[in-house]
DNA sequence: TGAGACGCTGTTTTT
DNA sequence: CAGCGTCTCA
C-alpha cells in the first residue's frame, strides 16, 4: 500500500535507545553513515554494504534526533525502500517510526495529489502505463488521419519510445530525431503535432504518464517557490540510493528538494549503470559533487559479499570497460570455488543441465531462496521453467509479464478508473470497444458526446444507440448507476464490475476464458487488500503485480522460500548464495540490437551486475545454438563477454562442452563475422562504401569513427555506430 | 460500420 | 509470434 508522504499525525519523539553500534561498519562506512552538515556522494562498489550504510544512517540521524518523518529515502523500487525502512527501525528499536520512502515516481504520484492544481492537474488523476499511452497516441493517430495513404508512419512503440527519450534525456525532439532517428526525419512535423495533442490529451483528461510524474513534479517544485519551500521543509533529510540510475529529471528533483539544506546523501557505483533507456547517464553520478558544492565524497571498496575467486572474475569484467572512474574491489573472503563456464548443446540441454543443478542444491539443502537464475531478457527463462515444473521446483519469476498488461485485467480496470476519475477517455474507449457491434468509429461518437456533455452516464443514456447495440449500451448504463453509491469499497466495486463484465468476457475470450478467469480471481484477492480505490489505482501502475505473483505472495503474509528466476534488471541491488546466468550466448546477451558502443558498454555493465550478486558460487552458461524468430538455427557461440575473459578465472567443468568453449576462447577479434566469414578488414570500410548489416539492412557507411568503429546510415533504421568487432557487416560495394 | 481472415514486419531492459 | 494494416463479407 501508499507509503504515505503526509501522514495525519506523528509519532512520538520517546528516544530512541542507542542500538546504533559504530563497530558495526567499516571505516568509509562510518563516515558515510554520520557526516553531518554537508553533501555526501557515496561510491560503493558491489558488495560494499552500501544497503547496510544507508539504513545505518537512517538510524543515526534519529538518535540524533531527527524526526524519521523528515527523512526520505528515494530507491528504484518500493520493495527496496520497505526493507531498508524497516531495518533501520529495528536498529533503533523503534519499529514505530517510520522513515518515508520509495520510488521516485510514488513521491512524485503523492506531491502531485496535493500540489498538481498549480499545473491544471485535479487531485484525482490518473496514471497511464506504457500501454495505456500507446494506446492514446493511437487514438491521436487515427483522428490525425496519418496511419494510412501508402507511407508507413512509425508504429506508437516508436513514437512512445521517441518521445520518452526525448522527456528522459531532456532532449528535444529534433534533436532527438538527428541522433537517434534520423530515418524518421520526414515525420517531424506529424511527430510533433502528435506529442503536443498527446500532451493536451493528457491534461485535459487528468491523466499522466510515467515520465510526467517526474517532469510535472519538477515543474511545480520550479515553478511555485512556495510548494519546494513546503517540500524542502518537510523533507530535511535526503537519501538516494542507485544514483547512477537516475537520469537528469530526478537529479533536478534531488536538487530541488535539498537546495536551502543541503543535507543530501546520494549512493551509487558508475560499473552498475544499467538504465540508459531510461535517461540515465553513469557519468551524473560524478556530477554531484558541482551541483552541492562542498560534497564530501566517500568511498566503499571492500566487499563483503563475494568470494575472492568470483571478485577476481567480476573484477575482470569490468576491466574490459572503455570508460570507469572508480576502483578495484577486493574481498575478505578467501579462496571459493571459481566460476564454472557450461556451454550445452541448445537451450534445451541448458535448461535440463541448471534445473538439474537447482535439484542438487536443494538435495544438499540449500535453501530455495539462496538460489537465483539470471537472465538478459524476460523471455529466456520460458526453457527452464518448463523445466523446473517438471521437476516440480516452485520458482518465482521477477520481471516478467505484469498481471495488468493482460487485456482483461486492462478491461476490469477500465471500469474502476473511470470510476475514480471520470474524465479518463482512453478509458471510456476501452469500456465502450467491449460492448458488441461497437468499433472505433461508434467509440468516437459517444466520446465526443462525453466531452460535450458534463456528465458522462448522461452522454451514454441519451446517446443515439443502433438497434444492435441499444441493449448492451443499456447494460452499462445501469452498472454504471450501481457505481455511483458512495462510499463503496474497491472490492465491492469490482464485484460489481464482475457480475457485468462475465457475460463480455466470455464472449471475446471463448477460447482460454479459464486461464484468465485466474487471474481475475488474483486481482479480488488484491483488491480486496484496498480500502481505497485511488491507492488501488496507482498501485496497479506504479508497482504492479507479477503473473506468477500466485495469489498471497509479497503482499500478504510471508510468501514461502522459492528460487527465483529474474531479469537482470529487476535483480539489481539483490544477492544470493547461488547465481546462475544463464543465456550467455552471442546475439542473446549482449541482446542482438547494441551496435553502439555506448549501449554495448551498458550490457558489459549488466553482465557485471549479473556477476556480482553472487556469493558463493557462480555459473555461468550459454548454450552454443540458439533458435532465431524465424526458426532458422543459428550458430550463437558464447557470448563475446566470456570469450574476452581469461580462462584461468573460470572453471570449464567436467564435460559440458569445453572443447567448443577452449576454441573460442582464443582473441574475440575473430568472433566478428562468425557465419559469414570474419569481420570486415577496417581498411576497406572507408567513406560512401555500401555494406550489408543482418538486421539494419542495406547502408551506407558515413565515417569511420575510433579504432573499431563506423558509422552507418542504414535508410530504414537511421544512423547507427558500429562496433566492427561484434557486428557482421558485409562489404557489398 | 464491425468482425474476422490473411499477410507483413520487427524484435530488451522498467517506473 | 504478436501486433500491425489491408481486405472481404455481413
Amino acid at each position: 500500500m501508499q507509503p504515505s508522504l503526509f501522514p495525519s499525525q506523528n509519532q512520538d519523539r520517546a528516544g530512541a535507545r542507542g542500538a546504533f553500534r559504530a563497530g558495526d561498519l567499516n571505516r568509509a562506512q562510518l563516515e558515510a553513515a554520520t557526516c553531518m552538515g554537508a553533501p555526501v556522494l557515496v561510491i560503493a562498489g558491489a558488495g560494499t554494504g552500501k544497503t547496510r550504510t544507508l539504513v545505518y544512517r537512517m538510524a543515526y540521524l534519529i538518535e540524533q534526533g531527527v524526526a524519521a518523518d523528515n527523512i526520505l529515502l528515494l530507491t528504484f523500487t518500493r520493495k527496496a525502500a520497505q526493507e531498508m525502512i524497516e531495518r533501520a527501525g529495528r536498529l533503533i528499536n523503534d519499529p514505530g517510526r517510520k522513515v518515508t520512502g520509495g520510488t521516485f515516481h510514488a513521491m512524485a504520484n503523492i506531491l502531485l495529489r496535493r500540489y498538481g492544481h498549480h499545473l491544471g492537474y485535479a487531485p484525482n488523476f490518473t496514471i497511464l502505463d506504457r500501454s495505456d499511452s500507446e494506446g492514446i497516441i493511437n487514438l491521436i493517430k487515427s483522428s490525425l488521419e496519418l496511419g494510412g495513404s501508402g507511407k508507413r508512419f512509425p508504429s506508437k512503440r516508436v513514437v512512445c519510445n521517441l518521445l520518452s527519450r526525448s522527456v528522459n534525456k531532456c532532449t528535444d525532439i529534433e534533436t532527438v530525431i538527428a541522433d537517434q532517428y534520423s530515418h524518421l526525419e520526414e515525420y517531424r512535423s506529424e511527430l510533433e503535432r502528435i506529442f503536443a495533442d498527446f500532451r493536451k490529451f493528457k491534461l485535459e483528461h487528468g491523466l499522466m504518464d510515467y515520465d510526467d510524474l517526474l517532469v510535472n513534479l519538477r515543474r511545480v517544485m520550479t515553478e511555485v517557490p512556495r510548494v519546494r519551500e513546503e517540500i524542502a521543509e518537510r523533507f530535511n533529510h535526503v537519501l538516494v540510493d542507485e544514483y547512477q540510475d537516475t537520469n537528469p529529471i530526478q537529479a533536478d528533483i534531488v536538487r530541488l528538494v535539498a537546495a536551502g539544506h543541503n543535507n543530501v546523501m546520494v549512493v551509487g557505483d558508475d560499473s552498475q549503470s544499467i538504465y540508459s533507456f531510461r535517461g540515465a547517464d553513469f557519468r551524473n553520478i560524478m556530477d554531484f559533487p558541482k551541483v552541492f558544492p562542498g560534497t564530501r565524497v566517500v568511498r566503499l571498496e571492500e566487499n563483503y559479499r563475494s568470494t575472492q575467486a568470483i571478485l577476481a572474475l567480476t573484477n575482470a569484467i569490468i576491466d574490459k570497460a572503455e570508460e570507469k572512474y572508480s576502483k578495484k574491489l577486493f574481498s575478505n573472503i578467501d579462496g571459493g570455488a571459481k566460476p564454472r563456464l557450461q556451454g550445452t548443446l541448445d537451450e534445451a540441454a541448458q535448461a535440463r543441465r541448471v534445473a538439474e543443478q537447482i535439484v542438487e542444491l536443494r538435495g544438499r539443502d540449500v535453501p530455495a531462496d539462496e538460489i537465483a537464475v539470471l537472465f538478459r531478457s524476460g523471455f529466456h527463462s520460458y526453457k527452464l521453467e518448463l523445466e523446473l515444473t517438471n521437476r516440480q521446483v516452485q520458482f518465482e519469476k521477477r520481471g516478467g509479464l505484469k498481471l495488468t498488461e493482460s487485456a482483461h485485467i486492462k478491461d476490469v480496470l477500465a471500469y474502476l478508473r473511470v470510476t475514480g476519475n471520470p474524465g479518463d477517455h482512453l478509458s471510456w474507449n476501452r469500456i465502450l470497444l467491449l460492448l458488441d457491434k461497437v468499433g472505433p468509429k461508434t467509440a468516437r461518437n459517444v466520446l465526443d458526446r462525453i466531452r460535450a456533455n458534463e456528465d458522462p452516464l448522461e452522454a451514454i443514456r441519451a446517446f443515439p444507440a443502433g438497434k444492435s447495440w441499444r441493449a448492451g449500451l443499456d447494460k452499462l448504463v445501469e452498472l454504471l448507476l450501481k457505481l455511483r453509491a458512495p462510499g463503496l469499497e474497491p472490492v465491492a466495486i469490482f464485484d460489481m464490475v464482475m457480475e457485468y463484465y462475465r457475460e463480455i468476457f466470455e464472449r471475446i475470450y471463448h477460447d482460454d476464458y479459464p486461464t484468465r478467469s485466474r487471474d481475475l480471481d488474483q486481482l479480488r484477492q488484491l483488491i480486496s487488500g484496498y480500502g481505497d480505490l485511488q491507492s488501488l489505482l496507482d498501485d496497479t501502475t506504479l508497482d504492479p503485480p507479477e503473473t506468477t505473483d500466485e495469489s498471497l505472495g509479497g503482499r500478504l503474509g510471508s510468501p514461502p522460500a522459492q528460487v527465483i528466476l529474474s531479469t537482470i534488471h529487476s535483480a539489481k541491488g539483490l544477492e544470493w548464495d547461488h547465481v546462475f546466468v544463464i543465456n550467455l550466448a552471442a546475439g542473446r546477451f549482449p541482446s542482438c540490437q547494441p551496435f553502439m558502443t555506448a549501449e554495448w558498454e551498458e550490457e558489459r555493465r549488466m553482465f557485471y551486475v549479473a556477476a556480482t550478486r553472487a556469493r558463493k558460487m557462480l555459473y555461468l552458461s550459454y548454450p552454443r545454438e540458439v533458435m532465431s524468430f524465424d526458426r532458422q538455427s543459428r550458430a550463437g557461440g558464447m557470448s563475446p563477454f566470456l570469450a574476452e575473459l581469461s580462462p584461468a578465472l573460470l572453471d570449464s567443468g567436467p564435460g559440458g562442452g569445453t572443447t567448443m568453449a577452449r576454441s573460442k576462447l582464443s582473441p574475440p577479434a575473430r568472433q566478428g563475422g562468425a557465419g559469414r566469414g570474419g569481420a570486415p578488414d577496417i581498411n576497406l570500410l572507408t567513406e560512401g562504401v555500401t555494406v550489408r548489416h543482418p538486421f539494419f539492412g542495406e547502408g551506407r557507411i558515413e565515417k569511420t569513427s575510433g579504432k573499431r568503429s563506423v558509422e552507418v546510415f542504414f535508410p530504414r533504421h537511421g544512423r547507427k555506430t558500429l562496433h566492427l568487432d561484434y557486428a557482421k557487416l558485409e562489404i557489398i560495394g
